[in-house]
DNA sequence: TCAACCCCTTACTTTTAAGTTAGTGCATTA
DNA sequence: TAATGCACTAACTTAAAAGTAAGGGGTTGA
């Protein structure tokens, strides 16, 4: 339904599965650093289409990572922030994140010849 | 070329590049157990194809997180561990299989009505 | 009256990942 | 002679994820 994975059993897979869509790894990380609204999210990742913000939210909230919030007001205000579950998520995106810098910058590899 | 994100910015999304595959997980997990050669992965992974098994173990061999080593005899034996760097991994690795089992437990989530 | 703002939804197309099937080469075993 | 084991590769098909374009609904501001 969402990735590719068949989650019904690696907890790994789980975690690949709950991150891994094209922009729920930046998702996560502007709702760590404050509760974002639908619009601010489109601002801070420009190259994300309303249809695939929407869709990996959902996806967010459906895991139980993240909270929607609606206001009803005019026009609609609707706010995005990390859930009590979601916050236990931070030192998992923290210790990825470590390892994931030290990678990248491993990374020149050789060069030809 | 491999997974779907341009990883030239997000440590993130470097970290599920590297892991993200559908028999990677599951692959560095029998890794971290010990050695293994190709036909040992194919039956502990019944069902990945020769194609994917030996893509991902490619991928992750390109990443530097496995070795593999070419007995030349006949028939032939390859063997595929976990490199030192591979090994930086594995903590990593643990943190997201912890809470991933923690996610696969709680997720029962509320019947209908 | 008309556009703008906000947060979407729907239908459709393209791109990417994964799966399927067949074949290779050499040596041992039956 | 033929079949088996090992570790692949190549060509092709299918399935899944992402992207594109358009519309909607209600209110405010020009």
């Amino acid at each position: 339904m969402n990735l590719m994975i068949n989650t019904s059993e690696c907890p790994i897979e789980t975690v690949i599965h709950v991150l891994g869509g094209k922009w729920k790894p930046r998702i996560c990380r502007h709702l760590i650093e404050s509760t974002k609204r639908f619009s601010d999210l489109e601002k801070l990742i420009p190259a994300v289409s309303q249809k695939m913000l929407t869709q990996h939210l959902r996806d967010l909230e459906r895991e139980g990572v993240i909270e929607r919030t609606i206001h009803p007001v005019v026009p609609p205000k609707v706010e995005y922030a990390l859930s009590d579950y979601g916050k236990t998520f931070i030192p998992v995106l923290e210790v990825m994140s470590i390892w994931g810098q030290n990678h990248i910058e491993r990374k020149p590899e050789e060069p030809a010849s």
